[in-house]
Formats: structure tokens, sequence, C-alpha cells
RNA sequence: GCCGCGUUGGUCAAGGGGUUAAGACGCCUCCCUUUCACGGAGGAAUCACGGGUUCGAUUCCCGUACGUGGUACCA
């Protein structure tokens, strides 16, 4: 019988929710979606050196934001928690001493300054990172090389240790990943992994099986920076008596920098001016805070598509995709094997894609809080007006208000040379003539607007073109922006006028 | 160093023994627009290299190079 899909997305709190994690929990999620199972987020928080507070809720409402809604967590409940490694902390010890008891891992006492030692005196250039393994293992002060009784004196005595797996010398480990298919490590290669640590803690190696057998996953996905311990770990479930119970592994292709080489990471970010993280990250420690996609003004579903795009294509020409085709179409055999590098151009384009889509009614709701951090008072109706007006030259939410700005507020500074240079009283003369006409105009839209404009220029005989410009340089303040006299029609007679004659005064 | 995993235009990528080697982003040209975008039409640009196997290799095999990950009481 086939086994319920469960899957997990398992983030330590250490800080900020890297665009990989993200697209981890979405093919997690996807998967468990598309196969009725369950989306599982299990924190993994054993290093508590490295924990931050208030990373965990973050995460949650990283996750919350994109849309990708955990089925069982800390804060979503289930039947298999606790969640939080921290609080299962009593239940991996066991499993520990299990494995000593069956003589597949030992007691280690090594100090960190005597784990130190052993390295440096062994490194060579041929070696230059030498291991804890059964090349070494007897020349350590653990379980395997003191005698029972010391053994037994050391533990009562209080002294530290830790236990660590005892891999075999020379055993062929395979595997078949979803991903790669099949996989084969020498298990001499691998080093004796910690597998509890001093303080009482698991380490991630035994964690993962133990709450991974214990959770009933199905499906373990991961990234591909986990594919050289996946021998300890398939080990661990053989030696632990779980073998068929084993999950089937995925390991996920990394994400890379736009440039150079290497794993993409926040500094790349910073450098290259797009953000890394889901959410902004503020990190308590250091103050210091960096923008997510939401905040410079994607919009999830867009920042899903783009994640989903980078290592996965449904065999089509189609690229953009909501959430609940990406659920339908989604096959983890379509994921590619190679790393991608991240292209933010891309992304952006994206997100205009998403963004047409939209109703105007939903882009209003959207941008207003980002007009709000500009200009905290503009009139609303208005701004219903201007959104379909400028919302196709938009690819970000912020864009909105760069776009539009001149509609809310009057420009200031002016950069008149664009017409300066060719400006004559002919010209000077067409506006004061379009103004006063202005006064007797009936229907104040765009189409009135133009014809008032087209007809004022035939009877000046002034070619309507040698003055289009300067209209929206007096009214916009730029050589960009929407129709000239839709802009007119929505500013109002008053504000044209004002802007016009402010800018006459100035030629 | 050793081990694992990769490699199709600048980027994301489809394809998979015989093809004009899709498409998208970006770039360039033109059209539309009396602005800037959007949109439309074109264009430049790719199978890492060397050996096999084969009538034929971008595709299969083996090397090499390059990239990337791991080699922690971090995950």
């Amino acid at each position: 019988m086939e086994k319920d899909v469960r899957v997990r997305f398992a983030p330590s709190p250490t800080g900020g929710l890297h665009l990989g994690g993200v697209r981890t929990v979405l093919y997690n999620y996807l998967f468990a979606k598309q196969n009725n199972g369950k989306f599982i987020v299990r924190i993994e928080d054993t290093d508590r050196t490295r924990f931050v507070e208030g990373a965990e809720q973050y995460i949650f409402d990283c996750l919350d934001w994109c849309g990708l809604t955990p089925d069982e967590s800390v804060v979503h409940g289930g039947e298999y928690g606790p969640y939080r490694q921290s609080d299962r902390k009593e239940i991996y010890k066991k499993y520990a001493e299990q494995l000593i008891d069956q003589g597949n891992a030992y007691y280690a006492f090594d100090t960190p300054e005597e784990l130190e030692q052993m390295r440096t005196n062994l490194k060579t250039d041929k070696n230059p990172n030498p291991q804890y393994d059964h090349n070494t293992r007897m020349n350590m002060r653990n379980s395997l090389s003191l005698s029972d009784a010391e053994v037994k004196q050391l533990i009562e005595s209080g002294t530290p240790y830790v236990i660590r797996i005892k891999m075999p010398d020379n055993e062929t480990i395979s595997f078949t990943d979803m991903i790669r298919g099949e996989i084969s490590n020498s298990s001499g290669l691998v080093d004796d992994k910690v597998l509890l640590k001093a303080d009482g803690m698991p380490t991630y190696h035994l964690a993962v099986v133990v709450d991974d057998y214990l959770m009933k996953i199905s499906h373990a996905f991961r990234g591909e920076e986990w594919l050289p311990s996946a021998p300890v770990h398939i080990l661990l479930w053989k030696y632990l008596g779980w073998e068929n119970e084993m999950p089937q592994w995925g390991h996920f292709p990394l994400i890379l920098k736009p440039d150079g080489n290497g794993k993409l990471s926040k500094r790349d970010g910073q450098r290259l001016g797009f953000p890394v993280f889901a959410m902004k990250w503020a990190d308590p420690g250091t103050g210091e805070a960096l923008d997510g996609f939401k905040e410079v003004g994607f919009l999830p579903e867009a920042f899903v598509n783009i994640l989903a795009m980078l290592g996965w294509n449904d065999n089509t020409e189609q690229e953009v995709f909501s959430l609940n085709e990406l659920i339908s179409k989604f096959s983890i055999d379509r994921i590619h094997k190679g790393g991608a590098k991240f292209d933010y151009e891309k992304a952006k384009w994206f997100n205009h894609k998403h963004l047409q889509e939209k109703t105007e009614t939903d882009l209003y709701n959207l941008v207003l809080p980002f007009i709000h951090t500009h200009s905290p008072e503009v009139d609303n109706e208005l701004l219903k007006k201007v959104i379909p007006l400028v919302k196709e030259r938009c690819n970000l939410l912020t864009d909105f208000w760069d776009q539009s700005h001149f509609f809310f507020v009057r420009p200031e500074n002016i950069d008149t040379t664009p017409i300066s240079g060719k400006w004559d009283d002919d010209k000077t003369n067409f506006f004061k003539v379009w103004l006063t006409k202005l006064d007797e105009l009936t229907n104040w839209d765009a189409d009135s607007l133009e014809n008032l404009f087209t007809d004022t220029a035939t009877e000046l005989s002034i070619k309507k073109g040698q003055v289009m410009l300067p209209l929206r340089i007096m009214l916009v303040g730029g050589k960009y922006g929407p129709n000239v006299m839709d802009i007119a029609a929505l500013l109002g007679k008053k504000e044209v006028k004002v802007r016009v004659e402010c800018i006459l005064e100035q030629l």
C-alpha cells in the first residue's frame, strides 16, 4: 500500500528566509497538495548558539505572505508534535543510546582542543581536512579506544561527551534520488558524524531521521547541499530498524549568484541591488535590516511563480502560472539537476505579468500602502482613476508612485531644458490663448481637451507637435507618463492652469 | 587534496542519435505612441573541450576542463 504523502520543510530559526528556502517550501507544498498530502513545518533549532529571537515567527509570517500554509507546525498544530526540535530533546537520546548498544555508535570524550590538535597534526597538502573516521578514531578518546572501565569512569565523573556514528570502513551506500537517479557513496569517505552533542541536543543528522520517522514523512526533499551526508542518514534509517519506512529522497538544485560563482547570499542582493529574503528581516543582534521581495513591491503570487520556474518547467511554453496551476502541473521529475543563476530582471517581468492580471480594485488595495509611504494624504478617488492609466508601465508595486506622483503632488524643480532652447513668443502666445479658451470648455474630459488643443494650434498656425511636449513638461515635470490629455483631464482645470502659468513665467 | 553533484545563447530554458536546436528575460532595429512605457514585427547570440560508438552525435560512453556542494559538537 502506498504511504500517505507527508512532506516537511525544516528551517532553523537563524535569520531571514532566503529565496532558496522559499523554493524548497514551494516544491514541498506543491507536491503535498498535488498528492492530497500534508505539508509540515518543523523548526530545527538544535543549535542554541545560532538561535535568533523572532526568527521562528518571521518564517511563519513569510509563508503566510506567500500563501503556502502548512498543515502541521508549531503554530498550526498536528498529531505528530512537538514540531520544534528543542521541545523534542528527550526523544533523541534513547535512539542514540540504542545505536551505542548495537555497536553502531560510540561515546567520544575529545575536547574541542583535542579535536583541533588532531586536525592540525594530521593536516598535509594531500589531506587538508583530516576527519574523525575509521582511520583516526582509535587514536582519539572514545569508547572504542578506551577500556570499558575507563569509559564508565569518565561518564560517571560527568565528563562531557558526544555520541558519534561508527561509519563502516568500506561499504557502498546507494540510494535512488527522485531527481538525480542512482547515487552511491563509499562509507569510508564519510566521517563519524556527531549524533548527539555534549549539551544533549541532537545534530541535524540524528534529528532529521528520528523526526522524519516519527512524523511519518513519506518524501524527504531538501537542498543539494545535503547530498554528501545522505549516506549517514540512510545508514541511520537502517541501524534504527526503520529501513522499510524510509522516505524517498529528492535533492533540489541550488540557486546561484547572478554574476560570479557560488550560492546566492544576502550580500549578493545588497551588492547587486535586489532582495534575497521573502520579507523584511531585521536582525535583533546586529540591528541590520534588509527589505524583502514584499517590501520592494512584489506580489506573492509572482514571487512564487518566479521561484517555481527557477529549476522547473512543465514542458510547454507557459511561464506565468497561478499557484493552483502549479499545484496541478508540478512534477518532481521535471526539476533540473543543475543550479540556476537568479535573474532579477526576469523576476520583475514575472511581477509585471501578474500585476496586469489584477483587477483595478485589487490593485488599488495593493498599491495604497506603497503610495502612503510617500504621501499619506492622497485623494483616494483620484488614485482609483490613476491606477488604470499607469498600471501597464509598472513592474513593481513601488513603481506606481514613480509613475504617478505628479497627479498628487505638483512637481518641483522642473527641468525645462528639453523645450527652453526652442522656445519663442508664438508658443507663449499659444498657451495663453489655450488657457483662456479652457474657461469656455463645457466638457472637461480628455477628448474635449485634445480637440480644443488641436483647434487652437490650427487657429494660431502652430504645429501641435511643437506644443505637446511642452505641455507634458509643464504638467508632469518630465518626459514620461500616460497620455497628456488624460493627465490634464484628471488634474482639473485649476491645477492645469496653475502648472502651465508657472512654467510660462520661467520660459 | 579527497568525495558527491552538475554543464544547451549573457540569463532562465525546451529538445534528446538525422531539427532551420523551441520559447522567455535582457540587448539591438523598426512599427505604434506628437513623451516614456506597454504592445507588435524583426535581429544578433548557444549545444564546454578531447576521444570513442555510429552511416550520422548537441543527444550515448569514457576522459579532461570548468562550476558547485560537502569534508564542524552549523543547519
